[in-house]
DNA sequence: CGTTTTCCATCAAGGTGTTGACAGATCAGC
DNA sequence: GCTGATCTGTCAACACCTTGATGGAAAACG
């Protein structure tokens, strides 16, 4: 393991050091191409509803049995897809306006908005479900079931370290 | 606070494929969310120079040993960003616009030109590398090189899927 | 009661990404 | 030489993503 490779970029190759570099190279290029190409491919796939990925995001969450009647709070959406608040608020205005979503105030502490799936949200959902699971299923066709979990796994892992680095001098 | 705590009931749920669903549903948010911090982490990084992950991307890919000196036409960049080329258009202007890299007419094909780094962009990439290798250490701490190996090759396959995808019906 | 903290929204600015349509320049074909 | 395909750039529209700063409403604290 390097400690501290920062000394001199001995040019090019020939070390483990420069491998290990070289092997994160391509990582981080691959996470950004394939990152890129999910947005574009599953947005196509539920154009037909006028969605995008980062809707069909958020109402993959709203969805869930536990949050379904509940609702989720705005923190706890910006906790679960990590996103900036002025972010999530302009993806939010949108399925609100389009009738998807709603904001209400529960019972209890008068600051938190619940955000919840309407009728037609939960209607919308079970139909975009089709063309959803239809990707998916498309999209990791050559992947064994293990390979699938290995990859959910690694990205886990990468998504943590790079949480810790964020979250590392904001707080 | 719980953050979907993921209550498995020990055995397989019912279907396979509703397992696989599952997984595949946790696999694209952590591809989502890997990217989202990936960009916020990188740009964090190299915000010393000015720079974004993206422009990044393009300065590593032209300095490239076999293309330091012969530069990349926008084509060979849209190929190997996978971005499009409205987009790259404009983040090559803001390289062009810092002076890091230059557009160029080569001798034989008078409608392709030639992406090149200047001077000053050389000596900037060179500097920002010492930035980006730490980015790199630090963001892979807990990988074996193994691992690195794998999360590149699982990334690897799922790019071609999803390229595969895209490109189905556009050409 | 008053102060502070938390949660939510807003305005503003800048960069990234897509699509579609149009236009100019150059190369390769007949 | 004329035509068509290719490479590049541009304008426009829309959505996403970040940061920073501001403000209001409600809860929690002393």
């Amino acid at each position: 393991m390097k400690l501290h490779a920062q000394a001199r970029p001995a040019h090019p190759v020939g070390d483990a050091a420069a491998s290990r570099f070289d092997i994160a190279n391509r990582l981080f290029l691959r996470l950004y191409q394939a990152s890129n190409l999910m947005h574009k491919t599953g947005t196509k796939a539920v154009s037909a509803f006028g969605a995008t990925t980062q809707q069909w995001a958020v109402l993959g969450a709203l969805s869930r049995p536990a949050f379904r009647d509940r609702g989720m709070t705005v923190k706890e959406l910006i906790a679960f897809l990590m996103v900036s608040r002025q972010n999530l608020t302009a993806v939010l205005d949108r399925l609100e306006q389009a009738g998807l979503i709603e904001r209400i105030r529960g019972e209890g502490d008068g600051r938190l908005r619940h955000v919840r799936l309407t009728a037609e949200g939960s209607r919308i959902w079970a139909e975009m479900l089709v063309e959803i699971r239809a990707y998916y299923a498309k999209a990791l066709e050559g992947f064994s079931t293990e390979e699938c979990v290995l990859l959910f796994r690694l990205l886990d892992k990468l998504r943590d370290s790079l949480a810790r680095m964020a979250g590392a001098e904001g707080e």
